[in-house]
DNA sequence: CGCATTTTTGACAGCTATCAAAGACCGTGG
DNA sequence: CCACGGTCTTTGATAGCTGTCAAAAATGCG
């Protein structure tokens, strides 16, 4: 499921079938992980960067008490960690939000790359930058939006960018989300997730079981989360 | 005031003469804004970027009713859209939330500059990515922190920031925001942000006057908060 | 000195949190 | 194939943080 990857870079620029072999080649392994699993703790020191193959994970903070917010779902085809490259080492943990695959990079394989290819250190530079875009569009949902539309713009966020990486299966796709970590992405709690979750089901915008969320009405849930997918990014043109 | 800049980068990595020298070299002018000014609409194809020399930006999303969140704030030494250089739009309007002045840097000329030192492709890539860092930290503040500890938070970060920059005197420095642009910040009312504050007086952990935040007891600011400087990056390496 | 903006106050509403417990669902093992 | 234990979802009652609305007081700029 690499593929996911391609079809994310190239839903923004081209990519030349050599910049393709070339990435391809930076994979060293491929990890399998259980679900909720720390795959990095904030503050280590990393030297490898982690591509999402399958299944979903999140970067997430915790506060003293307990509580824990995620601040970015990262689906097949993202890297989870690439400003790790940068960085050197992250302000947050990456979890698993359920059992996960990922192809393992090592950074001092992506050294080599980007100063061959300077086109896609531009590219990847650019993924790091719509990493911020989103986290942008979340605070402005955590700050302004209320729960029913907060909820909804997430909805229609993962709708685009999973329907760009190919998981998405007419209406709906697969997302297994509990309302316990719903709870954590939306700044709510779980019990007001369900509450929220069986009002957008009361007006026939969604639903949600076993792990796979249908969106009913699309515009509808789009109007009443004021999403607008220009965040996402979804041109291709020179990088 | 250009030098604040170049603290900024020193406090993560090396920076060579050659290097600032030749960043230096990319300025093309320097501009003045009003208070209140839109510097960059939502949208807009950018061509350049600024480099923020005196005064506070920040980055703002509107909802249909008028409701504005601002989802970080710019000070002197930051480029307030350096991530229009890789994204060539920008997703959000970037505002003066003082009077400002600022150089103008082109993007015909931050290529050639990334192309001769690959070194500062990875020092701006990181900047960028550290960008990120603070849209997350803002992100537990309004998803799991309350008022008194979000707005304590706030104020800490802005601290060690213009710390950073040379902009710190004693415990105190100029912060131009007015009670309403806190609360676009913050994901509070202008009310609830002039009540916030009067606990953090009442504590005597502040004092806010025309226009001038002093700290008076760090500590326990940071506590309430629970501020943790890392998502800063303040540590000199290779990048 | 005077108008506009910003800050402050008070009363009241409401969205979301809290706490507790019942019901569903699910993978596991016999 | 069915029982079993744990996790996840759902529900109900109540609390409380933050929002809303309106107006007075203070501040600041021209």
């Amino acid at each position: 499921m690499i593929e996911a990857h391609f079809k994310k870079l190239r839903a923004r620029d081209e990519i030349s079938s050599a910049e393709e072999a070339a990435i391809r080649a930076t994979v060293a392994e491929e990890r399998e992980y259980r679900d909720n699993f720390t795959v990095a703790r904030r503050g280590a020191e990393l030297s490898e960067s982690t591509l999402l193959l399958e299944g979903w994970m999140g970067r997430s903070k915790i506060l003293s008490d307990g509580q824990r917010q995620i601040s970015e779902i990262s689906v097949p085809g993202d890297f989870t960690d690439l400003h790790g490259f940068t960085l050197k080492r992250l302000d947050h943990d990456v979890v698993t939000l359920s059992r996960c695959r990922a192809a393992i990079v090592p950074h001092d394989r992506i050294r080599p790359l980007l100063d061959r290819f300077p086109h896609l250190a531009r590219v990847y530079w650019m993924m790091t930058n719509m990493d911020a875009a989103i986290h942008r569009e979340w605070t402005l949902s955590l700050g302004r939006r209320a729960a029913l539309g907060r909820m909804a713009h997430l909805f229609c966020e993962l709708f685009v960018r999973l329907k760009v990486a190919g998981l998405v299966d007419g209406q709906s796709y697969q997302c297994p989300l509990s309302q316990q970590e719903l709870s954590e992405c939306l700044g709510l709690t779980a019990v007001h997730v369900n509450r929220t979750l069986q009002e957008l089901r009361r007006r026939g915008l969604i639903e949600f079981q076993s792990r796979r969320l249908t969106i009913l009405d699309l515009p509808l849930l789009q109007s009443i989360a004021e999403f607008d997918a220009d965040y996402l990014y979804l041109e291709k043109r020179p990088r």
